[in-house]
DNA sequence: TTAGCAACGGCAAACGATTGCAAGAACTTC
DNA sequence: GAAGTTCTTGCAATCGTTTGCCGTTGCTAA
């Protein structure tokens, strides 16, 4: 898990300032634990400043995605944010009846990244991957 | 690939109105051939008849998908529609760089799909998926 | 410590997509 | 063919997200 330190680190060696606003954020993702919709990071933030704007969050949160300090994950047709964890990265499976996430191991994504590579020249954008489906707790009910 | 006739049967047969503008709708995505923005599904419907609505169009392509009539890719953060090919299902490739798709056959997903049905009982909505990448000709220029 | 510059944040407008609502149209029944 | 019911449409409001503008702020250099 990547420390504040390190993201504020990152930020301040790729010539970025270290506003109140960001690390604001940046310790809401990093407090936050799990994955992070906007709209909580925007609510607890306006908490905690109340000036705060939804818009500085998006900034903010495209900010960090870009220097590689949070991942971005879609759940449920909603951006949600998390720190990256470069010693246990994995991917997510997200149900799109009970909009859970469940963690996968990018083992599980190697081979089909190779193929697409050896058959067609493909590079997959994995890194940022959520596989859309039906949780085993949903599936006898959702049909 | 589904004919009209056929698509108008489906829609005739679930108890949907044949109204003009789905009919329109139809013909264009039909005719258009690849995958089409709702952009320009709602520009070549609104040629054919002025009064169309961006919301219709949006309406509409939403019940095809329902019906099973269309299908909806993500293209670089936008959803495109093209007619279900049931005798050559395919999905797609799309270079993040140049905004190109290309046609991917399903057998490329048949084991990632069971390996997450057997290992998590999770099971992954492949119909309707897109993979983001870097196509053969933009990566080396995309690095 | 201060001055200066570029980056940043807050505001509001704009964008693509969705939804509520009342007028209108398609289908059913007679 | 006409009347009635329900679905559908067009309009406008709304939602989540992005962008332009300009005053403000963090950082650098003196």
């Amino acid at each position: 898990m990547i420390q504040h330190e390190q993201a504020i680190e990152v930020l301040r060696d790729k010539g970025h300032r270290l506003t109140p606003q960001r690390l604001l954020v940046l310790s809401i993702v990093a407090d936050g634990g799990g994955h992070m919709g906007v709209d909580e990071v925007f609510r607890r933030a306006k908490e905690a400043y109340p000036y705060m704007d939804i818009a500085t969050v998006y900034r903010t949160l495209h900010l960090f995605k870009d220097l590689g300090v949070v991942t971005e994950v879609a759940i449920g047709d909603r951006l949600h944010y998390e720190l990256i964890d470069p010693h246990g990265k994995h991917h997510h499976m997200v149900c799109r009846v009970c909009d859970g996430a469940f963690n996968l191991s990018p083992h599980y994504l190697e081979e089909f990244r190779e193929t697409l590579l050896h058959e067609f020249g493909f590079e997959p954008d994995l890194e940022h991957f959520a596989v859309s489906g039906v949780c085993a707790e949903c599936r006898p009910a959702g049909g």
